[in-house]
DNA sequence: CGCTCCGTTGAAACGGTTCAACCCACGTGG
DNA sequence: CCACGTGGGTTGAACCGTTTCAACGGAGCG
C-alpha cells in the first residue's frame, strides 16, 4: 500500500480532491513504534497530530499515583494528538503504542497552510472534533451519572453492535485495560463480571464474551446503577 | 450595542474582515430567554449554535433519576450547541438559561456555507473546538482520577486565578450548583467546605470566599486525594 | 407570621478501593 | 521434563469516601 493509498483510506480525509490527497502525502511523515513506547506525553509541545496505518494506540491521562484513565485506544485509520494543533498548547495526555505500529504524523504548520486552503479540509476536521467532543460528553455523563456496571453494560453492548455475531465476540483489550477504560479497576471488574455471569445476563470465559439476557443489561447500561435482583 | 458589534466582541470571531463580520450579522437571529427556560434539549436535532449576548446558560447532562453534570456555565461570548452543525447529529446535552439571557442563533446551514468561502472563520472555529476537547480531558480526569477535595481545590484555584482579588472573591453560582459542577451533591461539598475552613485551608461565608492556604491547596488539587493532617 | 428555598449536620448504608493471598497459563532455563 | 518465576485474573476482608435519608437552621418574602 502507498503512503497516498493510506491517505486516500483515512475518513478525515475523505472526499477530498486528488490534489489535495498528493499535497498531503507530501507532508506526510512516516513513523514506527513498537508496542509499549510512547508517541508522546502529557505536556508535550504538540508539533502535530498522527494518523494509524496499522497497529493500535491508547490515549490516556496518568494520576500522580500512577492509576491511568484510558480515554480512547486508536485503531488503524483514526486520528489522534490533533488538538494542539488548533490550541497552540501541549498535548493534553499521553500517548502509548498499544501494539508495535506504523503511524503518519503531520506537522502542524505545513497542515494548517493546507487547511487555509481547503475549506473541505476542514470541514472533515471540524466534525472530527465534534464527534470527539460528543463522545466525551457521553464518558463525562457516564463517569459522573453511572456505576461501573452501567457503564460495563454500555461497553458490552458497544462491542455487541460492531461484532459481526451480534450475541458472541471476544474482547479487543485485556480485562485491566478495560478496567481503565472503565474507570475502575481489575478486581472490581472481576466482580462486576462474575455478579453478571451468575445473573445469566452473560457468560465470560477469558477474552470470550457471549450476551445472555441483552434486555436486562440494555435496563442496566441506561439506568446505570444497581445490579440487583430483578 | 448593535448586532455587529456584538459579532465584532465574539471571540470566535475575532481576526476576521469586516466583510465576514457583515455576513455573520446577515445570518445571526436573535432570541430571548428567561432564566430556568431551556434553550435545547439532549436528543433534540441541532439546527445551529448560540452565541451569548448578555446572561448565562447552563450545559449539562441528566441522570434517569434525574441528578445533574454540570458541563459548562457560559458566559457572554461564549458559544454552545456547536456540536451538531458539524456531525449533523443531535444536541449532546441540555442547555438552559441560568439567567435571563439573550442570544445570537446561527442556523447550521448558512453558517457552514460562510466556513466553506472562509478558512479563517474555520481556523477559529477549529481552536474552539479544540479547547472544549482539551478542557473535557481535565474534565474526564478530575472525575475518575480524583475525589471531591481535589476537584474542588481546583476549582477555588481557578475563580480565584481569575478573579480580580487573587486571596478574596465571590462564587458566581449557587453551592447547590458548585456541587454538580464538582460532579457531587450539596451535602458532600458543604462537608469538604467544611473540614477545609477547619484546617485554615479557606474561610466560606455564604458565596465569599476567601483563600488562607493557597499552597496546601494547590497540593490537595493535584494529589487529587485524601485531606487529612499534613 | 409562616412559607419556601438553600445550606448544613448527623447517622447509617453503599459502592468501590485497597491490600493480600491465591490460581492458572505460559515461557524460561536448568 | 520439571522447577521456577511472571503476569493476568480472581477472591476475600477490611476500609474509606461518598451518598442517602432525615432533620434542622436561617434568610428572604408574600
Amino acid at each position: 500500500m502507498t503512503l497516498l493509498d493510506h491517505i486516500v483510506a483515512t475518513p478525515l480525509f475523505e472526499g477530498l480532491s486528488r490534489r489535495q490527497h498528493e499535497a498531503l502525502t507530501r507532508i506526510a511523515v512516516n513513523r514506527s513504534y513498537k508496542k509499549g513506547q510512547t508517541v508522546f506525553s502529557e505536556g508535550d509541545k504538540g508539533e502535530g497530530f498522527y494518523v494509524i496505518m496499522s497497529g493500535r494506540v491508547k490515549i490516556f491521562k496518568l494520576s500522580p499515583e500512577g492509576k491511568e484513565q484510558i480515554l480512547h485506544v486508536m485503531d488503524r485509520g483514526q486520528i489522534f494528538g490533533e488538538v494542539p494543533v488548533f490550541t497552540g498548547k501541549e498535548y493534553p495526555a499521553y500517548a502509548e503504542a498499544y501494539t508495535n505500529c506504523s503511524l503518519l504524523f503531520f506537522p502542524k504548520d505545513l497542515f494548517t497552510g493546507l487547511i487555509r486552503k481547503d475549506p473541505s479540509l476542514s470541514l472533515n476536521m471540524l466534525a472530527l472534533l465534534s464527534q470527539r467532543l460528543r463522545r466525551f460528553t457521553t464518558l463525562i455523563e457516564d463517569l459522573s451519572l453511572k456505576g461501573v456496571p452501567g457503564r460495563l453494560a454500555a461497553y458490552l453492548l458497544h462491542l455487541s453492535n460492531k461484532s459481526s455475531n451480534r450475541e458472541h465476540f471476544e474482547l479487543d483489550i485485556s480485562k485491566g485495560q478495560l478496567a481503565s477504560i472503565l474507570g475502575t479497576i481489575p478486581e472490581t471488574l472481576s466482580r462486576v463480571l462474575g455478579k453478571m455471569a451468575k445473573q445469566g445476563l452473560i457468560r465470560s470465559k477469558g477474552s470470550h464474551l457471549t450476551i445472555l439476557d441483552r434486555a436486562t443489561l440494555e435496563l442496566i447500561a441506561v439506568k446505570g446503577k444497581k445490579l440487583d435482583n430483578s
